[in-house]
DNA sequence: TTATAAATTTGTATTGTTTACAATGCAAAT
DNA sequence: ATTTGCATTGTAAACAATACAAATTTATAA
């Protein structure tokens, strides 16, 4: 059972805490939509008036320098971000735009690259597609 | 053996022939490179000189949505193009910024979703590190 | 406590990519 | 020859992301 406390998880993954990136931690580990710098930057500024863009750029790329948040690029408009660091895959629907976690499939474990020449980090697995809601929509 | 001419790839995706559409596509498929708009434009340009960018943007585009190329979104900072559309994994190199093919591991075949309540039209899957030539000089 | 240094945040200016859109060009069909 | 429709061009604008320097906060040492 992890810790979703904004706190530790920053202490965890050894990022010194300020008012500002814990209220950033707290927002992606309460809201698994994968928000955007602008949306974590919109949300949070009710609360800190004087933040700063920047600073959410900042924190969030800390972050995933540090491991304890994931910068997903599967959205050629934007990057999103994801606090949910376990192994898991994504799905994103073309027509509406959602991004959604996907459990990953369990022969995944096993299905290391063919012939490596290199050092692997990170692995990244998604689809793009219809989500059912939307599916469902076209036919009506 | 899959057809590698310009003219008839577009054909088989269903995409009307233009100079530029030509020109694009088999700069695509002659450069493994996985380019960017930027390189494709001023690659072209010497040959074309009235192309506008444009239509880079709006062909490559209109490649990826007729599954002529592929949009690929892993580096962050820029898309790029893939001519290759048979089934493959890449792997980008953290520190050289390099974009290369990687054979599929065999039992990806066998992994679909997990509980999948969506149509699944891409599976895009990618590994991020450090490349040999790279670790290399990090030892010297 | 006070002074000093280091780290963090802020805000503005800037860069660079991508899109919108209107004008133009071109080729096939009438 | 005229029309029709798609493709291309080029400019303007939108927008994401970064650079940077000033201001603020926090930590450390005297």
């Amino acid at each position: 059972m992890t810790d979703r406390n904004a706190l530790d998880t920053l202490q965890r993954y050894g990022i010194h805490p300020s008012v500002q990136r814990i209220a950033i931690m707290d927002y992606l580990l309460k809201h698994c939509t994968h928000p955007t710098v602008d949306e974590v930057y919109v949300a949070l500024g009710k609360d800190i008036p004087t933040l700063s863009k920047t600073t959410v750029y900042n924190t969030l790329r800390l972050f995933a320098e540090h491991g304890a948040a994931q910068m997903l690029t599967i959205d050629e408009k934007k990057v999103c971000f994801d606090g949910t660091v376990t192994p898991h895959a994504h799905f994103m629907c073309k027509r509406c735009g959602r991004l959604m976690d996907v459990q990953l499939p369990g022969c995944f474990q096993e299905c290391q690259p063919v012939g490596a020449d290199f050092i692997v980090e990170e692995t990244h697995l998604y689809y793009k597609g219809i989500c059912n809601s939307c599916a469902a929509k076209a036919n009506a």
